[in-house]
Formats: C-alpha cells, sequence, structure tokens
DNA sequence: CATGAATGAGAGTTCATTCAT
DNA sequence: GATGAATGAACTCTCATTCAT
C-alpha cells in the first residue's frame, strides 16, 4: 500500500520493525484508519463528492477533524484510499463470478457482467474514479498509488481477457477487445448514471448484453455457434 | 437563443422593436454577454471545472464581479450557456461533416466520427455536459433549457441514425445502434480524458474506426460487403 | 412638499416659474414621480423592507434604475416619499370618520377607531414609519421633511384631542390622553404586527375598544353616563 | 439553555460527562462563546441591527469571520441567543423588584415598573424582539428556541398577572388586563424609542406611571382606596 | 432627461488545513 | 497521538449608487 506522506503514520503492510508494541500500534492504527474510510464512504455514498467534507468524514467516523490528518495527509488521500478500497471490492465481485466455472465463454460473461453490474449497482464508485482524475493535485495522487490504482484495474479486467484468449483471439486482439468492451461498459454507465437519456436507465443492461453477445460472436465460440 | 432571467437583459429573439436605439443596445449587450462567455470558457478551459469561479471569469473579461450578474443570473447559468454553445459548435461540426456527401456509409461514418473527433480534440466540452448533470441546481438548469440541450444533443446525433436507417436497418434497430454508438463513444471519451490507462491517449481512434466498421459490417451496406 | 437633493428636480408646489413649458414638464415629471412611488409602495407592501431594493422597484414601475434617481436622489428619500403619502391616507380616513358626525364621544370614538383601523388593515405602513427611524441616515431623512411628517402625524391625532377637549378635558388633560391613546394604539398594533403572542390576532380590537370606553369613562361624557 | 446545532460544540447541559479535561474544554468554550456574544452586543448596541455584521462581530471579539461559525451556525442564532440573554436579563430585573415585597399593589408597580424601565434603559434590547420576530429564517428561530422564548416573555409578565390575581381581579380580568398592559407598555417604549414625538422622551415615564394608577383603580385596592 | 452597464464594497457562509496544548 | 479552536482565503451573490452616452 502507497504511504501516506503524514509524518508519524506506518505503513499497513511494510514491517520494518518486530517490535511488539509497535505491532499492536501498528494494528490499531490500521483499525481506525479503517473506520476512518468506513466513515468517508459512507458520507460520499449518501451525500455525493460535493457535499462531503473532511469536517462530516471526522464527525460520523466520531474523531476530530484533527485526528484524520494522523491516518492522510490530505482530503484527496482519503479518497484514493477510498478508490483502492472500491477497485478491491470490484475485484472481489469478478473473482467470485467466476469461482467454479470452467466454460471459457461462461467465464467472459460472468467476468464482463461482474465489472458491469458492480458499478451499476453502486454508482458512487464510479465517481470515485472520475472525481480522482479531475480535481486531483499532485499531492493527493502520488505516481505510486496512481501505479497501484491502475494495475488493479487492469485485474479486474484480465480475466475477461483471458476468457477472450481461450475463446481463440490472440493476445493482441484480446486486449484490444477487452479495451473496447471497457469502454464501452463505462459510456453506458456513465450515460446511465448522468440520467441524461432517459432511456438508459432501463436499457443499459439490454445494450450491454448486446454488445456481450457481438463480442461473443467474434471469438471462435460465436465462430462456432 | 433562449435568454436568462436577469433583470436587465432582454431577449435576442422577443418581438425585435424596430427602434434602432434598443438594437444598438441589444448588439452590444450581446457582444458583452459573449465577451464574458468567452473568458468563462477560457478559464474553464485552462483550469477546469473547480478552479473557475465567478471571480476569475470576471477577472479575465475584465469585468468586475457584480457586471458578470447583469449577463448571468448565476454561475450555472453561465455553464448552461457554455454548454449551449458547446453544443452549438458540436453540431456545426457534425453538419460539416456530412456537407455534401451522399453516400449512406459516408454519411455513417461522417457524422459519427465528427462527433468523436469534436470531443476528442475538446475535452473540456465533454466536462462541461458532466458538470451539468450532476452538480446543477434548479435555478440554473430550467426545464426549458434542459429541454434544450437535450434536443441539441439528439439533433447531433440525428444524422448518424438517419444514415443507419438509409443502410437498411429499421427504426427501433437504427435507434438502438446509435444509442450504442453513443455510449461506446463517451466511454471512449472518457476513459482518454481521464487518462485512467495510458493506451487510450493514442488507441482510442482506433477503437473508435474500429467499432465505427462493425457497426456497418451490420447494416446491408455490410452484408453486401 | 420637501426638495429632493437631486440637481435636476423640480419641487411639485414650488412653482417658482411660470414658463408654461416648465409648467408641463412639472406636471409630468410630477406624474412620474408617482408612478414610481405607486411601485415603490406596491412592491414595499408585497415583499417588505427588507426585499425591496431600488432594482425591483424600477422594474415594476418600468423604468431603468437610473432614471429613479431623477425622481428621488436616494432609496431613503422613497421611503420617506412612502411615508409622506401613507400620512396623507391616514389622515383622510381619520377626516372621512368624522365627516357630519357632531357628536363629540362620537367623533372621538370615530376617530380614534379609524387611526386604529387605518394600520390594522394596513400593517406595512406601519412599517414604513419604523424603518425611517431606524436605518435612516441623514440623507435621507432631512429635517424639514421630518417636521413635515410629525406635523401630518399630529394632524391625524389632532380630530381626537379636540374631541377630548369638547368632552370636557382641559386642553393639557387632553393632550396627555391622546398621547397615551396614541401609544396604546401603537403598542396593540406592533404586537398584533408582530404576531409575538398569538392572542392578539383576535383580541387586538376589543383590547382597543375596551381603552377607548375606559378613556371615555375619564371624560365628562362618562362622569355623566 | 438550548445550544445550537453547530457541529463541534458540546451542550451545556448533556449529561455532564466527568472527565475533567471535558469539563475545562467546555468551561472553555462557554467563556468563548459568551465573549462572541458580548462582542456581538456591545456591536449591536452601538450600531443596531442592520449595520452589525459578522464580519464586524468577529473583529470585535478578536476572532476571524469562520471562527465565529464555531460557535454560532448562522447570524440570527446569534441574535437568537443575544435575545435569550436579553430576556433573562429582564426576567432578573422584575424578580428582584418583587424581592421581599409582600403587599399586592406594591408587587404590581414593581413588576410593571421594572418592565417597563428594563426596556426604557435598554432600547437595543426592544430591537433584538422585534428584529426576530420580523426577519428570522427557519435555520435561526427553531420552534424549540421560540417556545422557549415565548415562555420567558410570559415569566416576566407572570408576576404582574399573579398580583392583579392578588388584588381581586379574576384570572381572565388579569390577563386581559396584563395584556393591555403590556401592549401599553410597548406602544410607550417604541415611540419613546423612535422619538417620534419629543415629548415621549421626557414624558413616557409619567404616562407609564398614571397608566399603573388607572390599572390599580380597577382592582379591588382601587376599589377600596 | 433617460439609459443601463458598471462599480465596489460588503453580505453570509464554507472549508481544507494547521498547531499549541 | 489526539484535540478542536482557529485560520485565512475562498466562495456565490446583492445592492445602492454613479456616469458616459
Amino acid at each position: 500500500m502507497a504511504r501516506s506522506s503524514a509524518p508519524t503514520r506506518r505503513s499497513t503492510v511494510q514491517q520494518d520493525s518486530t517490535d511488539p508494541r509497535d505491532l499492536r500500534h501498528q494494528a490499531l492504527a490500521d483499525v481506525r484508519r479503517q473506520s476512518v474510510l468506513d466513515a468517508a464512504r459512507a458520507t460520499f455514498v449518501e451525500l455525493g463528492m460535493e457535499k462531503t467534507s473532511m469536517r462530516l468524514i471526522a464527525q460520523r467516523a466520531g474523531y476530530t477533524v484533527g485526528a484524520l490528518y494522523s491516518y492522510f495527509a490530505s482530503k484527496e488521500e482519503v479518497y484514493g484510499a477510498l478508490l483502492a478500497e472500491s477497485l478491491e471490492r470490484l475485484n472481489q465481485r469478478v473473482r467470485q463470478a467466476l469461482d467454479g466455472v470452467a466454460d471459457p465463454a461462461q467465464r467472459l460473461r460472468g467476468s464482463a457482467t461482474a465489472f458491469f453490474g458492480f458499478y451499476r449497482e453502486n454508482p458512487r464508485d464510479l465517481d470515485l474514479g472520475f472525481y480522482l482524475f479531475q480535481g486531483m493535485t499532485p499531492r493527493g495522487l502520488t505516481p505510486e498509488l496512481n501505479e497501484k490504482l491502475n494495475a488493479r484495474l487492469r485485474d479486474a479486467l484480465q480475466p475477461t481477457q483471458e476468457a477472450l484468449q481461450e475463446l481463440g483471439l490472440p493476445t493482441q486482439r484480446a486486449l484490444e477487445e477487452v479495451t473496447a468492451l471497457f469502454a464501452h461498459t463505462v459510456g453506458l454507465l456513465v450515460l446511465s448514471h448522468t440520467g441524461r437519456i432517459r432511456m438508459f436507465k432501463q436499457a443499459s443492461q439490454d445494450l450491454f448484453n448486446t454488445y456481450l453477445q457481438q463480442l461473443l460472436g467474434r471469438t471462435s465460440a460465436g465462430a462456432k455457434g
């Protein structure tokens, strides 16, 4: 996990000390950091980006506003951590969808639909991503964190790409297709979320299914079927 | 063009007084309003949504803050006007792409590519749309303006839908395809814009072309080809 | 009427010129000034003190904001004029109540009740008076206007005092009683208007009648009765 | 005393934590809140309602504007607190006037005169009441605070009513008389305060005494005397 | 005379962040 | 480490008044 820039904090996974007192401190700090994140997520889900302030997060977490800065160096770091968490949940959902499924076509459908479904059901998680790439200062999104987040996003798309390869697409084609699928998914979600075109509210799922079907048709499975 | 509710302004489309003094005043007012809008757009393009304030717009327009409120009743009205303008430019570009083109397949490619190209080259225009559909209060985005903006967006997609119908798709299918195309386009643009996946910066155009090609393949033109 | 301090305006009653062109100008100016006042009164009655701005008055009068300053040197002068008008209407109502009434007790009741009734039915006219004596700068309320307004207020109370004298009270006693009656009236009106004590809304009229009855009892009419 | 809704404050009357650190914090917070209130009152007494702004209060209290909002959620809450304080002082004065006085007639005179005297000597306290009942938004004047303020006002009038009953008036009559007395008092005060009739400055006390004397005359004490 | 655009100061309010305790 | 009061700059918006045309 990326280190925050706050002075006295310890990273969660970097264990540079075996002093048991340090370890206990570390565990406590992690728990508290997590409780702050929980409050932040809840507030954010309820009120959205604009109305979520550090004060409010502190309040709901049962901390003082100053305490937040012991765990996060800035507001944007909070969002960075939220996004990391969000991507973790996304990956978890994708993995669950694949659990015990062997058929490549099913794996393609499962992983892609899990991805789509996750953001469809949790539109705030979509906001999270956009916020970070629009309003974020260098301070909040370090290159390391950025790379880590990118990696987790690729992880979530990886099973889909692999399924495409299992279905006969060469690596490069599979990469292109998964990228296009990703874009299509995001487009549907964004339009559905902003509600710009009323039709989307109901139809985004159908449009997604159709695209997925066409994609399957471009694989050997589709060629055979 | 619909006018704001600010007190001392007169609409351009109202019953035209033939008093030449009125006309000159109106023209002057329009010029000034436009100069404010220009400053707003420039500021917004340079600094983005979040950092663009009325103060800043005023500064760059060479006005005091109070003067802005002679032209726009609120900050959100400024954005409403900016978006309206943006959609106007979008439509213009789409129309130009169709000018003198008779072949339906070419018309499909032309209009869709114009749409995509417009936002690819002017990413802030994309922001504009999203902002309005997330943060806007009733005051800034009146139902009338909202309807107008929706209509202009539909206008920009209309030629693409018509081309699809000319290429043999029934109305319903054409509507679905243009919606899917719209989503795909937006997805590519959003990902390209946020720079989430580095590949997109170069590849979004290719991916768009590929999607367009597949779409053509789903029409009679494609069936024949 | 008090002269405004605006440079090029002419007073309504001061006729320092017999040039017929001046007279016509004067008449026109008076008409316009009156129409501004009408708009001001209407706005003020509808929206109250706080929300009535020069812009709004100008708008409703069909003038530009600059034009208002041709007729009134400041916002407070507008209110001064409104109050003068209000006192005129008050006096008119008091006179009407006395018209054709000879019996002193009836005249007492009539004039006092007219006074009370006027403000009870037109609570904004009460506001007017208070505003001028709280927020007013020297500029708006010149000593001359102040004296004039005071005189008109005394005029409205004069018939009541005279009735008291006709009923046998010596001048000094009559003055005291009319002053006390005035205070009582204002107190009832203010409390009724602010709605602080709910009872007042219904009871202020009863309380007024009771006070009036007691007052009558303190005159020879009361002594006899 | 009821506390404002500002985020980081704690109520004085909440279940008292016995943590001495909490207590000290609370005491400090109360002191600071009080110092803001003192500055607000002073500013208000000196400059009046209209010219008292949050900036000015902050300046005089030696705080920045933002700090004020730690103690009061809005400008109107400041005024609410000021009025509450004012009513407290009023009640205190009324109680003092009754201390050790047994004779009902004396109690009537004492409590009523205390009420009158309080506002006569502190005219800004009168303003306070009027302001709150005219311009206050729901945020500043919550129903609870409103009820509390009303109750304190009734408290201040209660001894007078009780004295009237002790002097032989039935409950209903006593209520009417105290209401009329209240109105008379307010009327005298308002006129004295606005200086509308110059005479009032000197005579309002005499007029009050006279009214009080007449009132006494309408009780059994008066009947006997 | 009238216009109405423009001023300029000021309003209330919010908020991420800091720092003495 | 935690506190939470305080900062200070920023925000949108309002308004009486002025003045070149």
